[in-house]
DNA sequence: TCCATATATATAGCATGCTATCTATCATTG
DNA sequence: CAATGATAGATAGCATGCTATATATATGGA
């Protein structure tokens, strides 16, 4: 009984994580996007040409796995890596036309998921559950 | 504004869990487990010799992801796949000593994730926490 | 200037998870 | 009983994520 798994709070995180991966993946794949690719879109919609380091802070994802990401994007079509002006060691990615132009389809898809997933909270509970998410993620990240 | 990443639950969901699965590695890597052998252990420390499919239908992960895990486990000395007595397609999966023995340093390492995690909610936002993240859960599976 | 350190990115290797597909066995029904 | 369809598991191939390490460029101080 020590793990019940109905009940903690790790496995229901990722539980919950992967069944809106595959939420997500299935509404933005008929547009050429799988989930993390998004989430990277997601950040250059914002603003265009940041650095890859850049990136890693807004998206709080290893380097590692960012420049993996980077480029499957690129293969993809979806971002250019252009070298920095003022450092060497740096590159801007910046947005194809082609990445420009998925942003709403793609913003409506993921946000679909997100009313599906909160379809059974009452305003207030949604509030409520994306206050003590952020609270939970602040507690992990300070210690690791 | 569609998509503030702290405001999407999409995003926390993966956030959440990848620092939880970081948490728990962090904690179980010094007793030889990986997060996906731990959760794969819960279940059959509360049953042994379950079947394949019954724990892909326990842990709600794909038949392919499982039989994975379990060849890593059968690697790792955790469990032994015996050939099941009325079913010739079936495996009964057991677990060895080694893996009984990790019950407890394994459960409690988990704990203490857990209780890291949610240190900074009441015992009322907790148990508040667990039931709206079940029921983001229960909407989502109901989809996908 | 030159060296040591720091920083930006890349790469290797692995775990976890998925979809799609293959094989083997079982169960049903004609 | 044989053919058909269903079920259990394995395998291939890929995406995402991690750690560890390598490489290249910057930067700061002797």
């Amino acid at each position: 009984m020590a793990f019940d798994k109905t009940r903690s709070a790790g496995f229901l995180a990722n539980h919950m994580a992967r069944l809106f991966a595959k939420g997500l993946q299935q509404n933005i794949r008929p547009l050429g996007l799988a989930p993390a690719q998004f989430m990277t879109l997601v950040a250059l919609w914002e603003q265009d040409g940041l650095t890859q380091r850049e990136l890693v802070e807004r998206l709080d994802v290893e380097q590692a796995t960012m420049a993996n990401t980077l480029t499957r994007m690129e293969r993809d079509r979806l971002i250019e890596r252009r070298a920095h002006p003022g450092d060497g060691r740096s590159q801007s990615i910046h947005l194809t036309p082609k990445a420009v132009a998925l942003r709403e389809p793609a913003t409506a898809a993921a946000g679909r998921v997100n009313a599906e997933a909160l379809g059974g909270l009452t305003e207030e509970e949604r509030l409520l559950f994306v206050d003590l998410a952020r609270r939970v993620v602040a507690s992990l990240k300070q210690r690791y």
